[in-house]
DNA sequence: TGGTACATGTAACATGTTACATGATTAG
DNA sequence: CTAATCATGTAACATGTTACATGTACCA
């Protein structure tokens, strides 16, 4: 008898899709959104791509379209050759990450750049790096207070971004002067 | 007098080239190794894409192919152009890093793998990671004790390196048990 | 009832990846 | 002279980005 043709391999992304929509069904919107709260700093997808994805699955039946909501809201739910798919996925060995960093770029030509431009460039990055910080300890805050254990998964993925940032920000703190300016820290106006 | 059309931006990948072509003609070949030896860790370039990068800037004149060597070896030059072209690139503000990285995809969907799976995916990144810090090390050991003073630009993206595979190493550490493994650490056979 | 935020999608393009094809040079 | 390594390139495809087009629902 022959064996239904087995389903292409997914990309992170679309897998990372099924993963969401195991808690239930959800729109492109709304995956977006979810993506966003709890991926978004060590993967990243457009509105675009979701939507191109989810079209894509609904066409090979891993994913279904649920009857549209108010305002053409399309909610998605998993199938499940989409859960066998995603099992699939997440038991392969997952691949070395890429850094994409340009700042490192602009540090690394630096001596083409006047000095004093590369500083205010670097003080910049330097700013955005302590409001992610910020950002990530609240939300560690939060989930440790949240009553209900945290889920350790989570957790862990969180605490990645917190000992990132916390290095991104020990390394901006150590760069010679020149390439650092002299750091006087500007709160908010 | 109708000024010339001013060259259209550059992608990240092609300035690096340009980069690079500053030191001198370089052929394709050799502007993938010297990229992967100064900005593989933060931007990652495939042989296809400069050789693609290398002709589209050949024919916007930013580089010059030089007479053919042996074996058909072609020095890419830049050109005054190219040098103009590269300075605008450079004094932007560089955009924010991307990070994609699986490892913490799979991690953060740990709930759906059996534990022991995910410890020997864990406990294998670990290892990728400390054999990048120990290449780090050396390198930065290298540098330091090269005669020479060494460039505080290439050192600064280096000490980078160095402080993202300490943090990493740190965090998987400091992973609970149920997601690190027992963390036994087997050298080589 | 008008503006703002929500929501979905397409199109065009840029970039990144993988596989394939071809051949030259050099060391042994 | 032959195998390994060096070298260049193309083709096909996958993924990621940006801009545009369209319209709905909610709130003041």
């Amino acid at each position: 008898m022959p064996s239904p043709a087995p389903d292409p391999p997914l990309n992170a992304t679309a897998a990372s899709l099924l993963g969401f929509l195991h808690e239930g069904p959800l729109t492109g919107w709304d995956l977006v959104a979810t993506a966003q709260r709890r991926i978004a700093g060590f993967w990243s997808l457009t509105r675009s791509q979701v939507y191109r994805e989810l079209a894509a699955m609904a066409a090979t039946g891993l994913v279904e379209a649920g009857p549209p909501g108010p305002r053409e809201r399309r909610p998605y739910a998993i199938t499940p050759r989409g859960r066998a798919a995603f099992g699939r996925w997440l038991d392969q060995d997952p691949a070395e990450e890429t850094i994409r960093f340009p700042l490192l770029l602009s540090i690394g030509f630096g001596r083409h750049l006047p000095a004093a431009r590369l500083e205010a460039i670097v003080a910049r990055h330097r700013e955005i790096h302590a409001e992610r910080l910020a950002r990530y300890e609240h939300a560690h805050t939060q989930m440790r207070e949240g009553g209900a254990p945290p889920d350790p998964y989570r957790l862990a993925t969180l605490e990645f971004g917190l000992a990132y940032e916390r290095a991104a920000l020990s390394w901006f703190a150590a760069l010679p002067k020149a390439i650092r300016g002299d750091q006087s820290v500007r709160g908010p106006s």
